[in-house]
RNA sequence: GCCGGAGUGGUGGAAUGGUAUACACGCAGCGCUUAAAACGCUGUGAGCUUCAUCGCUCAUGAGGGUUCGAUCCCCUCCUCCGGCACCA
C-alpha cells in the first residue's frame, strides 16, 4: 500500500481536472444551477470560515453532476465598493490593481480547496465588459421611470464621504465604518423599489424552500401596515383639514387629539394661526436640529400645544387639540397622526405627560375555552351589562370574595346584571347586599372601563356576553342582613388577604382586574369590542374597521421600506450612464455608447463636498449632448455596491454575450438559480435588491421567472477558536492554505462540513480536524482488508449509507452524512470489504473528498474519472436484516430486549416478549399491549 | 417592546412521538516502541447497588400538561443568538 500523501494527490488531480476540463458546463440534460454568493476580494484573503459555503455547494453540485445532471456551479467577483476603495487609498495603490492582485490571490486560495467550479464562467463586476450590461439596467429602469433624481435629505456618513441607501445603515450608523450618519439633503439617483413592494411581499409565497428567518427579515423590511386614510376639518379661516394614516380607524371616536410632525408639510398654514406661534417654531428648529441618535437614544416624549388651533374629529364632531411633537416620523404616512391614548402606547405616554383626555373605545374580551363555562361554539349570545365588586373589609385589610357551591368551583368577586335603567353605583351595592347581606357598601371609585366576558351561563342555558364595570366599595360597618337561603344555597361568601386574591379566583379576568385595581395603569392595545362609540358599540375590532373606514376615511396601504438611494459620491463604482444637458435636461447615454468607463485617474480620494472625485476629471466630465449635440457634462456619482450583485447570477449563463446581458434562450435553459448559498447579513439587502431587478428583468421581458432563487440557504459562520468573529484585528485568523499544506484539502473538507448543522455558527477547533484527517486515513488504508466475501452486514450497511448519504446531501445535512460514513469505514474495517463495495465507498465518498476519492478510484475503481461516473443505485431490498431486536418496555420504561426472526408475527412477539418481562409482570394485570412494528412491545399494568 | 431561532455529556453534536447521549474530539488505562509520535484495543452522562456481574434511579434550560410512551406535541417562565424598533 502506497502511503496516503495528501500533497501530490491533490496538485495531481487538480491539475488533471482542469486540463480534462470535466467541470465546464453545458446546455444539454436536464439542469440544475447552485450558486454562492459570489465574495468581495478583500486584502487579507480567505480565511476558514469562507470557503464553508463553497465547500457545501461544491459537495452539492458533485453529488448532482455523479446522478447525471447538467450542473452550472460558476464563481466570480464583488469588486467594487467601498472597502475596495478605502483599501486602496489607504494602501496607496489604485483601486484596479488592488482588485487583480486580491483576486489572483483568493483564485489561487479556491483551486487549493478543489472547487468544482467553471472558470470559464469567471465574471467580475468591475470588468467593463460586466459593468456594460449593469448601466444597461439602469437606463431600462431610467426609461420605465424608475430611477429618478430627488433632492430629498438622505444619509451621509460623514466618514465615507458618501451617501448611504436605508439599508446601509446599522441603527443610525454606517455600515461599513460605524460612524454615526447626518441627514444631509442632496442631489441623488432614488431607485423606485417602493412600486415593487407588494410584489416583492407577496412572491414570497412563491418561495417554500426559503429559510423562514430570511423571508421573515424581508417581510419586516418592506413592512406592510393597512389601514386607512381620515382627514380631520380644521374649523375657521380657510378650508384647511389634516390629514392621517391609521391602521386602527376603529378608534377613531377615541381620538382625543392630533400630533404633526415638526417637518408636517402643512405646518406653515396652521402655525400662521397658532396664537403661540414663536413658541412652535423655536421647538420645531430645535428638533430639526436633533440628530437621529437623539431622537432614539431619547424617547422620552418631548412636544408643544398649537395654541388657538383646533381640528374636529369626524366621528364624535368634537374639538381636539393639536400638537406638534417629534415622535411623529415626517417620512411615514402623512406625517401627521390622530393620537388615541386609550389604545396607543407612545399616544398613553404622551398625553399622561402633557394631560391630555384618554378615552377607552374598544373593551378588552375574555373568551372562555375551558370547563362548564366555555363557550359553545355555534350557539347565539345573549348580551348584559353588568357589574363586578371589590369589596374591602371595615376593620381588616382584606376583600370578600365568594366561592361557588355548585360543581363549577368557580371562586369569583360579587357581580350581578344591571336591571333597566338602574344607575350603575346602585347595582353594585343591590348586589352586594343580596348576595352578602352587608348593608352599608360605600362606593369609592370606578376600576378601568368596560370589559367583556364570554361564557356559557349554566342555568340560563345560553352563552353569555356579559359588559362588565368594575366598582370599589368599602364597607362602612359590618351591619348584616340575612341572606335568602336560596341565596345562601348558591356561595360562602369569604375574606380574602390582598396578596391571597389573584389566586383564590378562578374568573379569566382576575389579574386583570386586580392589577388595575392596585393602580397599574394599563392601555389596551388588542382587538376587542368597540365601547363609549356610539352606533358602533359591541361591533368587533374588524367590524368597526371597516364600518369606520367606509362612513369617514378610504382604505390605505403602507409600507416602511423606502426608495433605494442609488448614488454614490465616490470613485470605485459604476459610473451612472446619464448625460445633463443644459438645454435638454438629463439625458440618458444611448445604450450603443455603454459601457460608460471609469477614467483611469490617479487622484481618486473622495472630495467630501457631496461631489464625487469624477467630476474634477474635466476631460472625462465634459461630453456632447446625444441629443442636441451642443455642450453637456456626465452624471459624475456612481452606483452603490449593490449594483452588480443584483444580477451578476444572470451573466453566468452567459458570461460572454455582447449583445445582451443574458441570451434569452440560454436563460430559459438555467433559469431560476436551484439553490443558493450564502451569508444570512444579506437577507435584507442583496436578496431585497436581486429580487427587485429580476422582477424589473421579467416585466421587461429580460427574465422568464418571477423570483431569481429557488431554494434559500444560509451558511453558519466559522468563529475563531476563542469564540469571537475571525479577524485580523484579534489575531485569531486560521488561514485555509495552512490547514491545506498540513492536512490537505480533503481534511479541511470534511472537517468543516462535520462540525456541525450547516446554518449554524460553530468555533473553529483544530484538534478536533484530526478526526477528519483520521476518517480519510481510514478510508484509505480500507484497500489493505479487500476481501473476496464479507459479512452481509457490511453490504447492508453501505446501501443504508448510499441511502442516506443521498438524502442527506440534499437536505444539507452533512454531518450526519459523514458520520455514517465514519460508521460504515468502522464496520469495513472490522468485517472485512469487498472490491465491488469498496468502489461504491469511493463514489459516495468523492463529493466529501474528491482528491483522495480520485486517486483511489484510479486504482481500485473503473475508467475515467469518479466525478463523472454514476453515484451508486441503492437497492432497498438489501437493507433488510433478517433479524429484528424488540425492546421490551414496561409502561414506557425499556427493561428488556428480545431478538426475532425478521418475519416474526405480532402473536410470536407477544409471547416471547411477555416471557422476557415475566419478572416485572409477575402478579399483575395487561391492562394493553402495544406493538410498534419491527421497534418495541410495551406491557401497560397498574402501578 | 415586537417578530423569528435555539437551549442535550468535559467539547462539537445525533435522535422530530418509540432503546436519549449515534458519530467525532478530549480524557483515562493498556498494547506496539529503547523512547516518543503515529497507530491499535478498552473504557468514558450522574448516582445507587454488588467481590464482580446482573440490576435500579435520575438527567435533554425550569415548572406543569397530553400520551402506554415526550429531547420531540401543548401551556407558563428563564437564558442566549438573530432581525426590526417612536413606522401610528
Amino acid at each position: 500500500m502506497k502511503s496516503y500523501d495528501h500533497k501530490k494527490i491533490e496538485k495531481k488531480w487538480q491539475k488533471e481536472w482542469a486540463k480534462k476540463k470535466i467541470y465546464r458546463s453545458k446546455e444539454k440534460g436536464k439542469k440544475t444551477y447552485i450558486l454562492d454568493m459570489f465574495p468581495y476580494p478583500s486584502g487579507e484573503g480567505l480565511h476558514v470560515g469562507h470557503p464553508k459555503g463553497y465547500i457545501a455547494t461544491d459537495i452539492f453540485s458533485r453529488h448532482a453532476r455523479m446522478n447525471g445532471k447538467s450542473v452550472l456551479h460558476p464563481m466570480g467577483w464583488d469588486a467594487f465598493g467601498l472597502p475596495a476603495e478605502n483599501y486602496a487609498i489607504k494602501n496607496k495603490v489604485h483601486p484596479r490593481v488592488a482588485v487583480e492582485k486580491n483576486v489572483k490571490r483568493f483564485k489561487e486560495q479556491l483551486k487549493l480547496i478543489g472547487l468544482d467550479y467553471d472558470w470559464n464562467r469567471e465574471i467580475n463586476t468591475t470588468d467593463p465588459e460586466f459593468y456594460k450590461w449593469t448601466q444597461w439596467i439602469f437606463l431600462k429602469l431610467f426609461d420605465m421611470g424608475l430611477a429618478y433624481q430627488s433632492f430629498e435629505p438622505i444619509n451621509w456618513c460623514p466618514s465615507c464621504q458618501t451617501g448611504l441607501a436605508n439599508e446601509d445603515l446599522e441603527g443610525n450608523a454606517c455600515e461599513r465604518c460605524g460612524t454615526i450618519v447626518e441627514k444631509r439633503p442632496m442631489r441623488q439617483w432614488v431607485l423606485k423599489i417602493t412600486d415593487y413592494a407588494e410584489r416583492l411581499l407577496q412572491d414570497l409565497e412563491l418561495l417554500p424552500e426559503w429559510q423562514t428567518h430570511i423571508k421573515e427579515s424581508q417581510r419586516n423590511w418592506i413592512g406592510k401596515s393597512e389601514g386607512a386614510m381620515i382627514r380631520f376639518r380644521v374649523p375657521g379661516s380657510g378650508d384647511q383639514e389634516i390629514e392621517v394614516f391609521t391602521t386602527r380607524p376603529d378608534t377613531l371616536f377615541g381620538a382625543t387629539y392630533m400630533v404633526l410632525s415638526p417637518e408636517y408639510s402643512g405646518m406653515k398654514e396652521l402655525l400662521e394661526r397658532a396664537t403661540n406661534k414663536d413658541e412652535v417654531h423655536e421647538y420645531i428648529v430645535k428638533a430639526g436640529k436633533k440628530t437621529e441618535i437623539e431622537r432614539q437614544e431619547n424617547k422620552e416624549k418631548t412636544g408643544v400645544k398649537l395654541e388657538g388651533v383646533e381640528a374636529i374629529n369626524p366621528a364624535t364632531g368634537e374639538k381636539v387639540p393639536l400638537y406638534v411633537a417629534d415622535y411623529v416620523l415626517a417620512h411615514y404616512g402623512t406625517g401627521a397622526i390622530m393620537a388615541v391614548p386609550a389604545h396607543d402606547e407612545r399616544d398613553w405616554e404622551f398625553a399622561k405627560k402633557f394631560n391630555i383626555a384618554v378615552k377607552q373605545v374598544v373593551s378588552h374580551v375574555v373568551h372562555n375555552t375551558e370547563g362548564a363555562y366555555a363557550v359553545r361554539p355555534r350557539e347565539p349570545f345573549k348580551y348584559r351589562d353588568a357589574v363586578m365588586c371589590i369589596v374591602k373589609h371595615w376593620e381588616k385589610n382584606e376583600y370578600l370574595c365568594q366561592e361557588w357551591t355548585d360543581y363549577s368551583g368557580i371562586r369569583t368577586l360579587i357581580s350581578g346584571g344591571i336591571e333597566d335603567g338602574e344607575d350603575v353605583v346602585a347595582t353594585g351595592k343591590r348586589e352586594i347586599e343580596e348576595e352578602s347581606g352587608y348593608t352599608n357598601a360605600k362606593f369609592v371609585r370606578h376600576i378601568g372601563g368596560f370589559s367583556f366576558i364570554e361564557f356559557y351561563h349554566q342555568r340560563k342555558e345560553t352563552n353569555m356576553r356579559a359588559r362588565f364595570r368594575y366598582l370599589y366599595y368599602e364597607l362602612e360597618n359590618g351591619e348584616q342582613k340575612p341572606i335568602p337561603e336560596a341565596e345562601a344555597a348558591q356561595h360562602v361568601n369569604v375574606w380574602k388577604k390582598p396578596d391571597e386574591v389573584v389566586d383564590f379566583l378562578t374568573i379569566s379576568e382576575k389579574e386583570r382586574v386586580w392589577e388595575v385595581f392596585n393602580g397599574k395603569e394599563e392601555i389596551f392595545t388588542g382587538n376587542g369590542y368597540l365601547v363609549n362609540s356610539s352606533k358602533y358599540d359591541g361591533l368587533t375590532t374588524e367590524e368597526a374597521k371597516e364600518k369606520i373606514i367606509e362612513k369617514f376615511g378610504t382604505k390605505k396601504t403602507t409600507y416602511k421600506i423606502r426608495d433605494w438611494v442609488f448614488s454614490r459620491q465616490r470613485y470605485w463604482g459604476e459610473p451612472i450612464p446619464i448625460i445633463h444637458c443644459p438645454k435638454c435636461g438629463v439625458v440618458p447615454v444611448p445604450e450603443k455608447d455603454l459601457p460608460v468607463r471609469l477614467p483611469d485617474v490617479k487622484k481618486y480620494e473622495p472630495t467630501g463636498t457631496g461631489e464625487s472625485p469624477l467630476a474634477a476629471i474635466t476631460k472625462w466630465v465634459n461630453v456632447k449632448c446625444p441629443k442636441c449635440k451642443g455642450k453637456a457634462k456626465r452624471e459624475t456619482n456612481t452606483m452603490p455596491q449593490w449594483a452588480g450583485s443584483s444580477w451578476y447570477y444572470l451573466r453566468y449563463m452567459d458570461p460572454k454575450n455582447k449583445k445582451a446581458p443574458v441570451d434569452k434562450k440560454k436563460e430559459k435553459y438555467w433559469a431560476p438559480v436551484d439553490l443558493y448559498v450564502g451569508g444570512a447579513e444579506h437577507a435584507t439587502r442583496h436578496l431585497i435588491y436581486a429580487r427587485f431587478w429580476h422582477k424589473f428583468l421579467q416585466d421587461i421581458g429580460a427574465v422568464s421567472t418571477p423570483e431569481p432563487f429557488t431554494r434559500l440557504i444560509s451558511v453558519g459562520l466559522i468563529q475563531a477558536e476563542d469564540g469571537r468573529k475571525m479577524s485580523k484585528r484579534f489575531g485569531n485568523v486560521i488561514n485555509p492554505d495552512d490547514i491545506i499544506a498540513t492536512y490537505g484539502a480533503d481534511t479541511l473538507r470534511v472537517y468543516e462540513m462535520f462540525m456541525g448543522p450547516f446554518s449554524d455558527a460553530i468555533a473553529w477547533n483544530t484538534s478536533s480536524l484530526i478526526g477528519a484527517r483520521r476518517f480519510i486515513e481510514r478510508a484509505w488504508r480500507l484497500q489493505e482488508k479487500i476481501v473476496a466475501k464479507t459479512d452481509e452486514a457490511v453490504e447492508r450497511e453501505l446501501h443504508k449509507t448510499i441511502k442516506k448519504i443521498g438524502e442527506d446531501i440534499g437536505n444539507f445535512k452533512f454531518n450526519t452524512a459523514i458520520s455514517q460514513m465514519m460508521i460504515f469505514v468502522n464496520l469495513a474495517e472490522e468485517k472485512g470489504i469487498t472490491k465491488k463495495q469498496y468502489q461504491a465507498f469511493i463514489a459516495i465518498l468523492a463529493p466529501f473528498a474528491p482528491h483522495v476519492s480520485e486517486e483511489l478510484w484510479k486504482e481500485f475503481g473503473g475508467k475515467g474519472f469518479v466525478h463523472v461516473s454514476m453515484w451508486p443505485k441503492f437497492d432497498a431490498k438489501k437493507l433488510v436484516a433478517n433479524t429484528m431486536n424488540i425492546v421490551v418496555q414496561i409502561n414506557g420504561k425499556v427493561r428488556a430486549q428480545v431478538l426475532f426472526d425478521a418475519n416474526a408475527d405480532e402473536a410470536t412477539i407477544r409471547i416471547e416478549t411477555e416471557k422476557a418481562a415475566e419478572k416485572w409482570l409477575q402478579g399483575k394485570e395487561i391492562r394493553k399491549f402495544i406493538y410498534v412494528k419491527g421497534r418495541l412491545a410495551n406491557f401497560v399494568i397498574d402501578k
